[in-house]
DNA sequence: GGTAGTAGCCATACAGTGTATGGCTGGTAG
DNA sequence: CTACCAGCCATACACTGTATGGCTACTACC
């Protein structure tokens, strides 16, 4: 394997990701492209297709990567509500972390097929909320969406732009508790 | 005023963002070039800018042309649940004529800085549904994320690509009843 | 009527993008 | 020793937004 002429050791998909996770978190997506790329990483842009098919498929993996740090917490036996209110915590925090991405896996969902263990949790925490299993899925998508739009609109600084309102934090409180009154009324789970 | 060479008339803002509207419709935003636009028009490139300050700006005016379409419903006296249903209904329809928009605007919600009537009519039914003044702010806002979100993600045929759920009726269906749930509880606006 | 001003349009050019093509080099497998 | 090929690179093409400057024909004013 040749390596490089201007690098001592050859390009890995690792460091390749990285640096563009780091671009993207500093300047957004539409600030990484394969020259900058390249150049923060001391290698001709072509040399890049060696180790990635193309750009949306960098950006996916790169997605990846960020969805893989999504920290879930466990179950701890504590009632579903409180449950709820942690996991979506932990969604915002990770979010606040990458914004930008966030909002572009918002926009081109399909980087991610499987939410990592999201689904798997969200699940869980719905079944003890006595969502019936048919509902499940449908129920799932609508929360994730939910927080999603929520958290990346924040990240993206982009809260209390269509109507004043500043408090993030008590917005973001309003939402989790009008969800959790919401699945614990269970009124949209009756049989018709 | 020297009207174009090829053209009988001149350019008005009304046909450019039309045709813009028309292109990002068939192709999303990013089929949207100034170039293609030109062409569709029969006119140069550089005629656009003396009628749209930059690309940013078209695309700002393209979304407020569509945002004036959304028809949004009068108080019929109602009670607050059905209008809520009948608001969020609305939304959904527009959202399906114009998903590229939509997916845009979200990201980009900057591009209409007072949401047409739309703020005025939720809050109208936020205060008939009980909640405080304080939080109708706050509450407007989360509401306004959490509808767009999930009528863009319909619209994007991005509804499923998490879960697998395929019922788009049923989502929106759960998604609004959980809201009208929720808000009937109350519970996210008591006194700390 | 003549003239200055300008609205509208266009040709050219520049810096930037993603990436197809093909060639070089040096390490490794047979 | 030879063939192969992984890794890298130079060049080139089609495309993007838009800055600059020039042309033309109409309007406003003297």
């Amino acid at each position: 394997m040749a390596n490089s002429a201007r690098r001592g050791e050859p390009l890995t998909p690792g460091e390749i990701y990285e640096t563009a996770l780091r671009l993207v978190d500093a300047g957004g997506v539409e600030a990484l492209s394969m020259r900058k790329l390249a150049t923060e990483l001391g290698v001709n842009p072509m040399s890049l297709y060696h180790h990635v098919d193309d750009k949306t498929a960098l950006i996916r993996e790169v997605a990846r990567l960020a969805v893989s740090r999504l920290q879930l917490p466990a179950d701890d036996g504590s009632p579903w509500q409180e449950q709820l209110r942690v996991l979506a915590g932990a969604y915002r925090v990770y979010a606040m972390r990458h914004p930008a991405l966030m909002s572009y896996i918002d926009a081109h969902p399909a980087v991610i097929q499987a939410d990592s263990g999201m689904m798997a949790v969200l699940s869980r925490i719905l079944r003890a909320a006595g969502v019936p299993e048919r509902d499940l899925g449908h129920t799932a998508e609508v929360l994730i969406w939910f927080v999603s739009a929520l958290v990346t609109a924040e990240g993206g600084g982009m809260l209390g732009m269509r109507t004043g309102a500043v408090d993030a934090d008590r917005s973001f409180e309003i939402a989790v508790e009008l969800i959790v009154d919401g699945l614990a009324q269970g009124g949209a789970f009756k049989r018709p």
